[in-house]
DNA sequence: CGCAACGTTGATGAAGCTCAATGTCTGTGG
DNA sequence: CCACAGACATTGAGCTTCATCAACGTTGCG
């Protein structure tokens, strides 16, 4: 007989209270920033407008009936998102820190957003690559490249290689993205800081002190690497 | 110390020798039947022209520096491809049978392939949740769903619920698109088969028996349940 | 303080991988 | 026609990686 067993898991389900309402308000770019843990739209809803992320960071994630959640994409500062073409979000978008979003009016240059999607093509190919066929340290360790490149601090004193950077996920954000368990992640993570490939004290504030040694893991095939 | 073993694989890189080349030609649409294994472009290579697949099957992957490779989508009827922006291919394209391209003009209509950069982006994300969260089973069942929806026979007495087609992939394919290995694949094949919910005699011609429970294992999210 | 959320660490278990043997099908050449 | 080779698929046995379960530490906040 057919036995398969569903992974046991609590339903993780959003609270819909939560959802992101902008105030009615005439043609002028509306903006605003938002909370830690808002989400600015739910997958399956009425398709929301497009924003542009100014400054902090969203997580775009579906979610499996069971509650068993995938990050999708992890943005950072400059990228657009909500630029879905059905009626429903295919996706959901929640900020993970306090974060700067201006909607989009539609007199935003088409090539613009073509671009962004064509961006998010690229990285969710490179991520399936990640998901399907790396292993759970070369997956923490591209995820510390992406979120460097994308959070990097202005270095004070440019001292080479010693990128900081602020990490926005918690985690469980970062399992949900690498396809692992929190558990793992603090392995690999702390097992990095051991080699002496990065640092944290804190557990959200990341330095990079061997980008090469990181590179050499992650076996990055251009998306990152270029970043 | 950090000991980080790559998982040992022989390279499967493909031989250069395979690319596909079109004759110069003006103007007028170019069309042509290519075999089954023959690369269309090739990841990193400058970026080749774009394609609509008139008829057969395509996989679309990309591959670690060792070899490990990633599949991140199939290709059936209708589907555009190498519609990519940068000046190199992303992702290499290999045909899985005879297949039937068309070279694309400039004059294509730009709706239509913005269109399908949206769809390639939908189906990216479902396939990393996929990746990242489903299990064997379920990856499995989601791919012969998937697979039936493109490249579905015209039922000649339509009875329903008994949808047959071709799996152009060899049970290596499904395994480079699933994360999984070639053994992993062919015992969750057979064991759909054993609980009645396919049927096949020869490997490649797959027929659905029970296309309710597939889709209740598969926990799929829209993107094909509603295809 | 005491609770809640998050992170770390260790012990154990299982899903899926690896390795190996065998089966099936197809095409080729004697 | 049959033997054989090669590619692909199946099946079983054992092992590895990562998940699960559990305990404990840390931080921040009412």
């Amino acid at each position: 007989m057919l036995n398969i067993s569903v992974p046991k898991e609590a339903a993780r389900v959003a609270p819909p209270e939560l959802v992101l309402t902008f105030p009615r308000q005439a043609r002028s770019t509306q903006s605003r920033v938002i909370s830690p843990g808002t989400t600015i739209y739910f997958e399956g809803f009425r398709r929301s407008p497009a924003y542009r992320l100014v400054d902090g960071c969203v997580a775009i994630s579906q979610t499996l009936r069971d509650g068993r959640r995938q990050i999708v994409d992890i943005l950072g500062p400059g990228r657009l998102f909500g630029l879905s073409l059905g009626d429903s979000n295919a996706c959901s978008a929640e900020s993970l820190t306090y974060t700067h979003i201006e909607q989009l009016d539609d007199s935003l240059a088409p090539s613009e957003t073509q671009q962004e999607v064509h961006l998010m093509l690229r990285r969710a190919q490179a991520h399936a690559t990640l998901l399907g066929r790396k292993t759970a340290m070369e997956k923490v360790a591209s995820a510390v490249l992406d979120l460097s490149c994308q959070f990097a601090r202005p270095s004070r004193s440019s001292k080479r290689r010693r990128v900081t950077f602020t990490l926005y996920l918690t985690r469980a954000d970062l399992a949900d993205w690498l396809g692992l368990t929190v558990e793992t992640v603090s392995r690999c993570l702390n097992q990095l800081k051991r080699g002496a490939l990065i640092d944290f004290t804190h557990p959200e504030i990341v330095t990079i002190l061997d980008r090469d040694a990181l590179l050499e893991i992650a076996d990055i095939n251009g998306t990152c690497r270029s970043m």
